[in-house]
DNA sequence: CCTATAGTTAGGTAAATGCCTAACTATAGG
DNA sequence: CCTATAGTTAGGCATTTACCTAACTATAGG
């Protein structure tokens, strides 16, 4: 078992993905269109300067990580975001915020003395 | 001095470098470790199974991010969160839930139509 | 049925990542 | 001065990542 596991308690795998996949611009590029609205591959890749294959990579990185959720509809594929990813790191950096000031807090308190 | 944070500028990494440095669990510990207070580099790498080089690396990528700061007194280097590189994590993905929930809007308006 | 469109799979390359060991520097403390 | 401690540097290795081209499958529409 890992240590860094363990130290963040269960469910530490997923957010790995998802940092991950947010570390790209490319990646966050896809997000932030997908965030205005549902769509297709060609329209994802459209402003990506890269082959098309490079962007299924990244879309299927994505879905891996839960951020994106597709289905196909005939032969066009139709991606949308998916928020309760996104809400997981948000909440992540949320509790070190909150951790923070506990330190904070706990500094006070020493100086106080 | 490491030549990305200077490229950054002081707490404006590029949000590559903060996501990437988060997609990583032993990092993450060490994030989690040093919001509840600073701690030496040894100190940092107790928990972690890891060889101290590697645990430098993982430092060095911190700091790169904007994510950790450190300095060295006498034979030990201390190292403290920076606070500033999470909130600009947190903000892009707090404009990501703003535009979902215009698109959500937009599409409510269509809807009536 | 035929062809254009939308996406997919396979396979290959260069660079980055994450880890290691060994050897080194610098300072605290006896 | 000597030794233990704290950190650093160098170099190597296996795996993953990010991209590509070429070739393929599947469906819409005439």
């Amino acid at each position: 078992m890992n240590a860094a596991v363990v130290a963040s308690g269960q469910g530490g795998a997923p957010l790995d993905l998802v940092f991950q996949a947010l570390a790209d611009p490319s990646r966050r590029a896809i997000v932030e269109r997908l965030c205005r609205g549902p769509a297709s591959v060609s329209e994802l890749a459209q402003p990506l300067e890269m082959a098309l294959p490079s962007v299924l990579q990244h879309l299927q990185l994505l879905e891996a990580s839960g951020l994106v959720r597709s289905a196909k509809t005939g032969r066009v594929r139709t991606c949308r975001i998916n928020s309760t990813a996104l809400d997981q790191a948000e909440r992540w950096i949320s509790r070190r915020r909150s951790a923070m000031e506990r330190a904070f807090d706990r500094l006070g308190d020493f100086l106080k003395e």
